[in-house]
DNA sequence: GATGAATGAGGCTTCATTCAT
DNA sequence: AATGAATGAAGCCTCATTCAT
């Protein structure tokens, strides 16, 4: 019977939200307890689990929050380009951006997608497939997986014929996936990391790499 | 007084580093028990830590026997492959059929690279890095790090001049290490995986993506 | 200034005591949380705490609730008796219809019985005990300790001179008693109870158990 | 891999259960938590869980040590009598017998038996209940249930032909839970309980009640 | 009257590690 | 070389209760 939507609550949800993203790209998600987050909110660890039921139910809004603010970067840079190259270009450049703008969370990110295990041990990626085979994505939302750019390239002869897209877009999200891995240690090591000019690299090279 | 290097004592270790692979294979790293990987071996929690000092020591041999085996599968292909692109293509399809025999090392691998930390917080592949620093490779050992094998191909003049030799070798890595993730996601759904179809879309995307 | 004579406010605690028997009587005793019971009611936990300023209050008035239910369908019975027999039979069957007619009532108020604690410790049934040391019940009242039948009939020389009132009053609480435990575990598993075929069953036996 | 059967084992799993017994029967079964039970020992928390499992596996070895007590009492007893009328008696003054020099253990096993409930919300009697139905007891071990030894005197012909065995069992069941009952309460408020005369009382109700 | 938010105590469980034997 | 026993820290979660609005 609680409603969630009274405006303090909202604060304390995306204070939350906030902390965890931190702590978690800080620690780890494994190391990333709820007492921890709750700390760094500076509330009592059971204010946490009063927000959200459980830590998954946060972890969980960790992900939504990221992933919106993700595809707000790279949604209207798909739709704006027009060729598959073009397309190919902005995915890499705005998921660039996104992780250059967003560092905390897009590591957060890649540590809840490697680090989340389910109370019966199911992968946070194994969910993430099978919800998608479920509810495949439709229009630009489609998009968001490189395969699909790179199946239109194709289509549109822009590409390879004999390119897989799908093995194509696992190598690029790999790629993409790599940098917030060296985002990640190198920050923590001391040594700036330039994902512009990384991007800037993936494009020269997967542009080259699928070109007909 | 304890002696290390008793024919039963590298035994036991021997086997506790398999077991160890596998259950951080099937379990993920965090839910990898020193326990757990006893059982396996049919002893008793404490004798594992009589043969590894401490969780982190062992998990230290499983990076060490991997790493190992996997440069069995690298260096000799690198060798054998006389020009730079040669050696890219060596190195990809080394790495994918070490991936493909090994299924459950690289997964557990990966599981480590992403999920471990040491007590004070660190990163795995922070203390990776910062090792190399101050030790690095030298003779064909040094061509693990794609980087270099990028490196050679502007020297020679068969790649790019304006390719990024560091950033082109993350990109690779990132690619490579995509697969593991893959590998352990599909498999967990009871999806098959083609490590080897993968190595050769890798082949001929980054072959086309650095070459001058 | 919480006036607790207020229309609608005797409402609510009169809507939590039903919820809270619901709740006590499906999840027992130490599951029934005010929470659950709040819900159940459609109020935020907090209200509940409100209207009874504590669980142990809430509980309280569940049990006078129960009971005074439960005394108008045995002391009417007991008055329209005349000889002790008759009234043995008639508190009986009075406590079986009870039973028969509000079971959840009854499954309540035994997992009280059973299962409450005070918060220093003490069972529900010792404070029960002493309130009545200190407060006898008068006229008919008295006889809902069943033991001050058995007393009568003693008197009256309908039954038997040796037998023990009190020991007597005992067993014919437990056989009832025990009637509220079967009912809650067969309705449990799918088992319908008879509640009234119980009570003739106890009229028999006790009934020529104590007979002169 | 753990072996359970070590000298020292035995021994602390013995203490463990022995103070389980003492706290739930002091502080009732919600109340008796794992740390109080390891309190009462002298050891870690951490310790009890390590010989029993889970606090479920502690109280399952409580039930059947008090069991395994109680069956040394009334099963001899049982075989020594020959008639049902015999069998009736001696299982009533056993089971006093019982209660008189196992206060605790009785008063634990009541607790337990009105108190627990699974994970899932399943009470212990149902669980019992249906074991019972899957593994009937045979020979004497299936007097322990009282509705056989009723159902024996009505085949034989000592008792009335017109008694339901089952209904009368419960009967004799609540009265002698009730012992326990009226046992714990007492014994909390500081009145002594003298469980052989009670013994005494039930076989004159029901040897009379029951009678042909 | 009502309620959302906050809290701290306590509950069960897991784990890496130590130690005496 | 092996191991059973013990431990304490930490983890997630539940709950009755308080308080300001």
């Amino acid at each position: 019977m609680r409603s969630r939507d009274t405006f303090t609550s909202e604060q304390r949800r995306a204070q939350l939200v906030d902390a965890a993203i931190a702590v978690i790209a800080e620690h780890g998600y494994p190391a990333a307890s709820v007492a921890k987050i709750a700390d760094r909110v500076g509330i009592a660890k059971s204010v946490a689990l009063y927000h959200f039921r459980t830590k998954d139910e946060l972890v969980a809004a960790v992900t939504v929050v990221v992933f919106a603010a993700a595809a707000e970067y790279i949604v209207p840079a798909l739709a704006a380009a027009e060729t598959a190259a073009g397309k190919l270009a902005a995915y890499i450049r705005s998921n660039a951006a996104f992780l250059a703008e967003h560092r905390a969370e897009t590591v957060a990110l890649r540590e809840i997608a490697t680090g989340y295990r389910s109370a019966e041990g199911r992968r946070f990626d194994e969910a993430v497939t099978e919800d998608t085979a479920a509810n495949p994505p439709e229009g630009d939302l489609a998009l968001l997986d490189p395969a699909a750019i790179f199946a239109l390239g194709i289509e549109t002869g822009e590409f390879r014929a004999d390119l897989d897209p799908v093995r194509a877009g696992s190598a690029l999200r790999g790629a993409l996936d790599g940098a917030a891995t060296d985002l990640a240690r190198l920050t923590a090591i001391g040594v700036t990391y330039d994902p512009i000019a990384y991007g800037e690299t993936l494009v020269e090279i997967f542009t080259r790499g699928v070109l007909a």
